[in-house]
DNA sequence: CGATGTTTACATGGTA
DNA sequence: TACCATGTAAACATCG
């Protein structure tokens, strides 16, 4: 079986919209926030599709991001240089996909929609950085719980969702979309979700999208303990991906606790929850990529909303 | 100068 | 069929 690559197999477009796809990105991150260039490299990395007409679809991207009020631009701090802000989904934008559809949306994310208007509508700006905000504190907390699992030493501790941030979990998070796609090869962390045969059932389904070789660039460590179910939105189960059935999702272990010795330097230390550190794509993934000293995805003191 | 971000315009396809 | 979400192109501004 030839090596997933370029041009192999699996060209085909993903049955996503530029905005679940950038939805997954952001999610993949333990920050829930990541700079263009990292959007870029996790899309091309996992969809390779998309790693060519990289100026059209990245302008379409970038379209989207600026378009679509459930994207949020928080600016990076004086102490964390780099080019671009980052980018977040807004906090209230998970039913978004409700209707489970990931390619097309039953309603477009609109800010400060008209009072009174259905719930989907975004809460205030500010309520959003607040969020997004508290969200950065429990990631602190999160990452250092991941690093203690070390369950996989060369991952940086950062990637490891294993401690989701809130309890909080959009529908097209990057547990619950590409979970249920990625073709696990052998050597690697099986899904540990009993009752959730993936690989085999959905591998000549969804050709279009690695899982070998590339996945351990960012997040697949969300395989670790990750309830499906506590991924689910709402009524929001399954995308309307023509996926195989599938058995009912049994719930994984739940995660372990928390150590209750949490060490205050994490609370400090953006670096070292940094998902973007270049050994994190280092060895396979994309080496040409621009890797453009990712800015470790820092955590800004101030969120600002545009 | 290239990457990033914003905005406008238009085409296409899905849905009510 | 009108409306809407999405995709694409393009012009332009800003920033490192």
């Amino acid at each position: 079986m030839p090596r997933p690559g370029r041009n192999t197999y699996s060209d085909q477009k993903p049955p996503y919209s530029y905005i679940s796809l950038t939805a997954m990105a952001i999610q993949s991150c333990p920050e829930k926030m990541l700079p263009l260039s990292e959007i870029y490299k996790f899309i091309m990395d996992r969809f390779p599709y998309y790693r060519e007409n990289t100026q059209r679809w990245q302008n379409s991207l970038r379209h989207n991001l600026s378009f679509n009020d459930c994207f949020i631009k928080i600016p990076r701090r004086p102490d964390q240089p780099g080019k671009g802000s980052f980018w977040a989904l807004h906090p209230n934008c998970g039913d978004m996909f409700e209707n489970g559809s990931f390619l097309r949306r039953r309603k477009r994310f609109k800010v400060g929609g008209a009072p009174g208007a259905d719930p989907l509508v975004a809460s205030k700006p500010q309520d959003a950085a607040h969020y997004l905000q508290q969200q950065q504190a429990k990631l602190r907390l999160s990452a250092l719980h991941a690093a203690a699992a070390a369950h996989l030493p060369q991952m940086p501790a950062g990637y490891n969702l294993s401690a989701p941030a809130s309890s909080f979990k959009h529908p097209f998070a990057i547990e619950n979309i590409i979970a249920r796609e990625y073709k696990m090869p052998g050597g690697l962390p099986a899904f540990p979700a009993p009752g959730y045969p993936l690989h085999n059932q959905l591998a000549p389904t969804w050709p279009h999208v690695y899982g070998a070789g590339v996945m351990d660039t960012c997040d697949y460590p969300a395989a670790y303990g990750v309830p499906f179910k506590s991924l689910c939105h709402g009524a929001q189960t399954m995308p309307a991906i023509p996926v195989p059935i599938k058995p009912t999702p049994t719930p994984v272990p739940a995660l372990p606790a928390l150590p209750a010795h949490i060490p205050a330097f994490l609370a400090n230390s953006p670096q070292s929850v940094s998902p973007t550190s270049p050994q994190a794509a280092a060895g396979h993934g994309s080496p040409a990529a621009p890797a453009d000293a990712p800015p470790s995805a820092g955590l800004p003191s101030a969120v600002t909303v545009h």
